[in-house]
Order: C-alpha cells, then sequence, then structure tokens
DNA sequence: ATAGATGCAAAGGGTTTGCACTTGA
DNA sequence: TCAAGTGCAAACCCTTTGCATCTAT
C-alpha cells in the first residue's frame, strides 16, 4: 500500500460515505461510479491491504460474508436487515455477557448481531415483498 | 426425508452424540466411522432436510461456516474457541439487548457468540501454540 | 526507468446439483 | 417393483492468485 492510485482513492472515499459496514461487492458497485474499470480482485487486496495498516476493521457476521467498517470506533454491535441486507452499527454494548460461559472457558471478546428490518424496509406495510437484494451472499 | 436410510440414521445419530453445533465436515468425519462410503453431498442434503422438518437449528457464526444442532432448546448462545475452532452452547441469555437500536428499526432476534479458548485449550500454558485446527473453514 | 498496482482469467475451497446406480418399503 | 436416496463429479459462488500490462514516483 505505498502508492497512491485512483482506485485506493475511490475505494476509501466509499467507505467514508457509506459509513456502515460493507461488503466487498458493494464496495466494488460504488467505486466503479469513480473508476469504471474497477476489478473486484483490486478491491479484495486494498481491503486486505487498508485491514493491515489498521484503516478497516472486518466486521463478521453470521451466515453472511465478511464486511468492513472505517477502524478505530469504540466497541459497538450490529444491526442486520433481513430485507435489504444491509448492515448498520449500533452504539454501546449493554455488557455482563460473559455471564454464564462454562467454568474453564476463557472469554476474549465477543460479537452480538440484532436481526431485523431497518427503517427504509420496515416502515409502512410490513407485508410488503421483500427484496431479493443479493448484496453479498 | 421419507426413508430411513443407514446415512441419516448415522447422521443423526452424530448430532445426538456430540451434543454440540457441528460444521457439515465434522459430520462427514464422525458419521463415516459407521458408514464408510458417505459422501459429503449427502451429509449438505441430509441435513437441509433435517433443518426443514425442524430436526435441526442452523447456528450461523461470523466468519465460519454455518454449524447445525438438534432444534428444539431454549434461547441460547454460543462460544467459538480459537484455538480448536469448535462451538459449544451457551445457556441463557442476558437479555435487553435491544437497548441502543436506532428508532425505526424492528428487532425480530439476536446472536451472540463469545471468543475465547475452551477449557481443553486454555488450561496450563496460555502461550502454547494453537493447534492449526481447520475443522472448518 | 522501474517496482508497485491493476485487470483479467484461472485457481481454490466450500456448497449445491445432475445423473446413473442403489436400496428401503 | 420403483421412486427416494446415494455417490461421484461437475457446476457454482465467493475469494485469492498468477501474470502481463500499466503507472505513480
Amino acid at each position: 500500500m505505498e502508492r497512491d492510485t485512483a482506485q485506493r482513492r475511490a475505494i476509501r472515499q466509499v467507505f467514508v460515505d457509506c459509513a456502515r459496514p460493507l461488503a466487498p461487492q458493494e464496495v466494488l458497485v460504488e467505486a466503479q461510479r469513480t473508476v469504471r474499470a474497477l476489478g473486484i480482485a483490486t478491491v479484495y487486496r486494498t481491503i486486505k491491504g487498508l485491514v493491515e495498516e489498521g484503516w478497516l476493521a472486518a466486521v463478521e457476521l453470521p451466515g453472511a460474508a465478511a464486511r468492513y467498517e472505517v477502524a478505530g470506533k469504540e466497541h459497538h454491535h450490529h444491526f442486520a436487515c433481513r430485507s435489504c441486507q444491509r448492515v448498520f452499527d449500533i452504539p454501546g454494548c449493554a455488557g455482563h455477557l460473559h455471564a454464564d460461559v462454562p467454568a474453564g472457558f476463557r472469554c476474549d471478546f465477543h460479537a452480538v448481531v440484532i436481526y431485523g428490518l431497518c427503517q427504509g424496509c420496515g416502515e409502512g406495510d410490513e407485508a410488503r415483498p421483500k427484496r431479493k437484494a443479493r448484496t453479498t451472499r
């Protein structure tokens, strides 16, 4: 990650603008609005590099591909919309989750994911057909 | 899932015996001790069938392949060992996790995963080299 | 000029599917 | 008997890698 290329600038900008955990595919689509010929391989390589240099943090969710968000945020959890598949940050942490862990187990950290419908997908008619969104698997 | 075959009996038995969330690969290896020629495709198809008929429940974890466990347990969370990659159940739930969800978002359910070292991997020397276990991806 | 970066296509790894053979009922 | 079930291999999807080309410095 030595050079400052148009691709990297575009990818970083996408993360700054979206301000939520993004999957590689989402990054590709958004960044291609700036750099048309951008390839998915470059997105993966750039994300990997940005994670290694600490600019991005991986957000791994159950049953979904890993997402990435700008690093440095305080400990927080995530909300995954069952309709549009987008992921959002949830500030804060209820804490005291390590309560019932069996004796002899050492806890290092934890992840909490809440599933539901985000504002956009849940407003009004709950029965509205869900988008077959597949931004990420 | 109409017929009672040796393969299905073996696969169900593995879940009953292990009593923890298992990945398809883990199921394959264990069940092959009973049915030598068992193929991975059959494991996937059987698991899918057992989930559909409600006998199994999917346990999806961040950054790992889905695991499955016998359904019908009370709401609980999971512990993932960073060393041996195995997953264990953690009884109970601290609850009140829906606190800081942004207004307009509807919460349906949540998942909590605690990472650390299980009893077997953590006892004694913490600095012991981690097994390169790859029971699942 | 030149090593790092990129795009494309092929390779990998896990999961699913097509198909001919096997087997439970 | 005969359709459901199985094993094998090919197909798929997402992620990574090899390589010739491009480009920031």
